[in-house]
DNA sequence: AGAAGATATGGAGACGATCTCCATTTGTCA
DNA sequence: TGACAAATGGAGATCGTCTCCATATCTTCT
């Protein structure tokens, strides 16, 4: 998919120098608040050059995405290989709670990423969705979980838990969504 | 909260004027394709004149959302009035899926909305709130769902189903949401 | 090593959207 | 109807985005 073409060795110090300068601001969630033109200073580049690397300031952010994604995915792997399905799927999904917590601004970055349509985070997202799809589906063949509800819905709470990082009393709320999905998704006996 | 200042006549008429063409682009989903200018051009009115009305396109938005959020509380209350408590809070959330099917183009430029923190929705969206609470309240009362999980959690869920409706399964997935959050509220005995 | 060719750079300036400002028009009230 | 206040509109200032190319830097070949 990536058909790499060798890249010069300055071109590669100063792409990575922009992802991770990119990477500080989506954390900080200051990523839509800096002109572009002055993040190119930042990275000590100039603007041509952030231009060529990474067109779009969604291109930029994907780049940053990707890692991110990656060791969520990992995590979901490891825990799916050393607890019973069900227990998996709880631990993930309550990880990912502690995880957007502890990374609020990255959270705000992606939520509005994904409002604006960007549509430059769904390989990323696919990976991400990939990984819970898994787990559900490791705790419906498990016997605990119902079938008739798909990984999407439960995608789709976590982007609203995501999204909400604002909230006066987030934390307790999203505690709250992931209860609810989590007895909803019981086997109804 | 509002204090009214008596408006010119010519005023109030361009005012309504600037809300019903933003109403239109809102519902068509085209609320952020068109450049303000030739918005206030398409409602008939100079920039002056609308930058005066609503100096941002969020205070726009915001006067566009009050209506919409205004028919949703109806609904609610009048569910509240002729339905057991646990019914009409099933009811609700199965119509909202409904409503933000059927306005497609709405829901996506609120989720944007939010998502970009405007902020300026807070107080049309406590309305909405606050309907749900009461929808949530009642059903507690009624005995028929558990006290340890908040309404918020239910606005999350909700957000999260609005914020994606672009995904290809969206109607089956949203559905498949408000069954988990409905059988996760359900006391569990 | 040194020259030729390929690749990458930076930043001036074109462009396009947002927003301000005020001379003019329109409504209101006595 | 006259006088005053309120509202208008659009020309142009302002500011962020993005393009373009003369220059600098890497790489390769002899």
């Amino acid at each position: 998919m990536t058909a790499d073409k060798p890249l010069r060795a300055d071109a590669r110090r100063n792409r990575e120098a922009l992802i991770a300068r990119a990477r500080e601001l989506f954390d900080s969630g200051d990523f839509f608040d800096l002109r572009f033109d002055d993040f190119a200073a930042l990275a000590g580049v100039g603007v041509g050059t952030l231009y060529r690397h990474f067109p779009t300031r969604e291109a930029l952010a994907e780049a940053v995405y990707h890692h991110e994604v990656a060791t969520l995915c990992d995590r979901a792997r490891h825990l799916r290989a050393t607890l019973p399905a069900d227990e998996a799927l709880a631990t993930f999904l309550r990880g990912m709670v502690d995880h957007i917590d502890a990374h609020e601004g990255l959270a705000r970055t992606l939520a509005t990423l994904m409002a604006t349509g960007s549509g430059a985070l769904a390989e990323g997202s696919r990976a991400l969705e990939q990984a819970v799809t898994d787990l559900v589906a490791a705790a419906v063949a498990g016997g605990a979980v119902r079938d008739d509800v798909g990984a999407g819905a439960v995608m789709m709470a976590l982007h609203g838990i995501g999204a909400a990082h604002d909230r006066p009393d987030w934390r307790a709320e999203a505690d709250g969504v992931i209860t609810l999905v989590l007895d909803g998704l019981r086997r109804p006996r």
